[in-house]
RNA sequence: GGUUCCGUAGCUUAAUUGAAUAGAGCAUCUGACUACGGAUCAGAAGGUUACAGGUUUGAGUCCUGUCGGAAUCACCA
């Protein structure tokens, strides 16, 4: 139980002996503003129906209470309807004691619970960009929250893998590749095969052109252009598993998947399964033929089968078309089926970008007519578009920002940054190489991670990504300095493990304040699926710490007890932070 | 046009799900111990929370409308 909850049971209990039954969620409890003196604050606005007194004099009422019936409970002072209380600070230091006492603080315990997380579901015509990067890094860090928050994760990926737009870069290959490999050009897969994606566009266009030229419609030219009909027809030599194209297909994907673990492990990010829509895609007709024998969906006289969501205020939704072959929705209804009974799930949360919320919706609809009830577990993790200064990333304008470029340039900047500093001086190059890695990448996925997923939020290429302020880094160098005055207790053969009883300092106890409400920064982050959550406490706990180390010197401190209490505060702060942070797929160095 | 989401300082963004004077960072300005690590710390300035109503003891947050932006409404995935 958090103290929070401490405070409002007793204070619940208060009330009831001052004014009789109350409604819990009345009693409400917060954390004392910075400006005000007190620990936790309790609104009294809502009791004063209960009460029948001014807001004051009830405030006061229950502050008497408190004080005489809780024993941890000092001071308490009223400012309006607002009743501030203040903690004893011998309490303050048992609950530090907790904290360092207890080897997996800020670890839930089981819930039970298995939760399945779908992200990243890169196509493998191109490579990723920095709209995948979001979703990955938000799909990483949501994984490892829930994680924490007790639940059994599985995290899966689901390879677009087949389609029109692979066959795109396969026949533009196949007709102005000259044999081109990843090996004979350098380059990585991903990219080679996005190269003839583009290839590819730039031939169909100067096809319609010349058709054009040559009198024929525009639209008839798109239809026409011989490169076009060329993919169309691989993709139907795929689907009747012509041996050529298939060795092709096959081929191509495998240099994009070389190029996919490269970007993912550079990124930090791994799956426990992958899908591939190649072996699911055929999965949900049978669900179709189910739907159509209960007479939730029907057929058109083209045979193409849909459902109707005009009474849930959708539209008509088509699920398999007139030649018998699936669509998006019939795959996803599909996965999602199989997926649910194969690993008796408790929820599953798909990270896929707003565009599709119209998509979702439908998902879970069509799954819940259908008399699948789980399909109230299913939750789609919206997230919103990055944009850059100019709108939206187009590849055909050249304008898309790359992952791989991104984090390389990001890699370097800090790199640049430690030199000018000269912070890593007397390090050996792999040591160097790893530190900048780290400050390069917290510094991207921080600035990813911190805002609210819902929001597009704007990159601008050109402004490189800050390192001062709330970023990665700033907390990377809290983390770091600690490290270093920990090292130097060590060294001077400190020994500070040892629980011991001091008079604090109220930075102290804020500290302490901000380390026990770790655990519910955790739950509150895996109920809202909000990496953002984490970041923002991370943040705030480093900088009361860079506040606090500022003015009270650790190591210089004469009293040894107090110095060694010092000591074991700020590693719990480092543990925190490290522990943080990981949470949002970031590591923390020890120097920096 | 229908539906959904968004609109907070010059810029990037918070706000415990309805509470106190809307909180940070960047940029700007002023200052700090000859560093227990200055990628730090202290401070100044910057706001009619797009606009207009409404509900409430209390609204950035809920409701209605208006304006602005985005997404979607495909036999693409």
């Amino acid at each position: 139980m958090n103290i929070e909850q401490l405070i409002q049971t007793a204070a619940v209990e208060a009330v009831t002996k001052l004014y009789g039954e109350v409604n819990p969620a009345l009693v409400q409890i917060q954390k004392t503003r910075k400006e005000f003196s007190g620990d936790y604050t309790l609104v009294v606005f809502p009791l004063l129906k209960t009460s029948r007194k001014a807001p004051e004099a009830t405030a006061v009422e229950i502050g008497e209470a408190l004080k005489a019936d809780c024993p941890m409970v000092t001071e308490y002072n009223v400012i309006k309807g607002f009743l501030n209380i203040s903690l004893n600070p011998t309490f303050w230091g048992e609950r530090f004691d907790d904290i360092c006492a207890d080897k997996s603080f800020g670890v839930a315990a089981d819930s039970g619970k298995t939760v399945m997380i779908e992200y990243s579901s890169p196509n493998t015509n191109k490579p990723l960009h920095l709209g995948h990067i979001r979703n990955n890094l938000l799909g990483y860090s949501v994984a490892q929250i829930l994680k924490a928050a007790g639940h059994n994760v599985i995290k899966v990926n689901l390879v677009n893998d087949r389609g029109i737009h692979i066959c795109k870069s396969m026949i533009a290959w196949q007709q102005y590749g000259q044999g081109e490999t990843p090996e004979s050009s350098g380059m990585k897969g991903d990219h080679l095969v996005g190269k003839y994606y583009v290839e590819f566009d730039k031939h169909y266009k100067e096809q319609i052109k010349q058709l054009v030229a040559e009198g024929m419609s525009e639209d008839e030219a798109k239809k026409q252009a011989p490169i076009m009909r060329g993919a169309q027809e691989m993709l139907r030599k795929w689907e009747a598993k012509d041996a050529e194209v298939i060795a092709l297909w096959e081929k191509m994907n495998g240099w994009v998947y070389e190029g996919f673990d490269v970007t993912y492990k550079a990124l930090g990010v791994d799956f426990d399964k992958v899908y591939y829509e190649s072996q699911t895609y055929l999965l949900g007709k049978s669900i179709v033929d189910e739907g159509l024998a209960k007479g939730v969906f029907f057929r058109k006289e083209d045979n193409s089968v849909w459902i109707d969501l005009t009474a849930d205020g959708l539209d008509q939704k088509l699920l398999l078309r007139g030649d018998g072959t699936s669509v998006y929705m019939t795959q996803d209804l599909g996965t999602a089926f199989r997926r649910w009974e194969d690993n008796s799930l408790d929820e599953m949360i798909y990270v896929v970008g707003n565009e599709q919320n119209y998509h979702f919706e439908v998902l879970k609809l069509v799954l819940k007519k259908l008399g699948y009830d789980w399909s109230d577990n299913i939750y789609h993790l919206s997230y919103g578009m990055v944009e850059l200064p100019e709108g939206k990333m187009k590849s055909r304008e050249g304008t898309v920002v790359d992952a791989d470029d991104l984090v390389a340039e990001m890699i370097g900047t800090a790199r640049d940054m430690s030199a000018e500093l000269g912070k890593l001086d007397g390090l050996t190059p792999e040591e160097q190489d790893q530190i900048t890695a780290m400050i390069g990448l917290g510094a991207l996925k921080y600035f990813i991670l911190k805002v609210d997923p819902r929001k597009t939020m704007l990159f601008d290429p050109r402004e490189s990504i800050d390192f001062n302020g709330n970023t990665g880094p700033f907390i990377q160098y809290t983390h770091a300095r600690i490290k270093s005055v920990l090292r130097k207790a060590a060294e001077a053969g400190i020994d500070y493990s040892a629980a011991e009883q001091v008079e604090l300092l109220a930075e102290e106890v804020e500290l302490i304040k901000t380390l026990t409400e770790y655990p519910s920064i955790v739950a509150s982050a895996a109920q809202n699926f909000a990496p953002s959550i984490v970041g923002a406490y991370v943040y705030e706990l480093c900088k009361t710490f860079n506040s606090y180390y500022h003015d009270h010197s650790i190591l210089r401190e004469e009293n040894a007890s107090v110095r060694n209490f010092r000591l074991r505060l700020a590693e719990q702060v480092a543990g925190v932070v490290a522990k943080g942070m990981g949470l949002m797929g970031i590591n923390v160095p020890d120097r920096m």
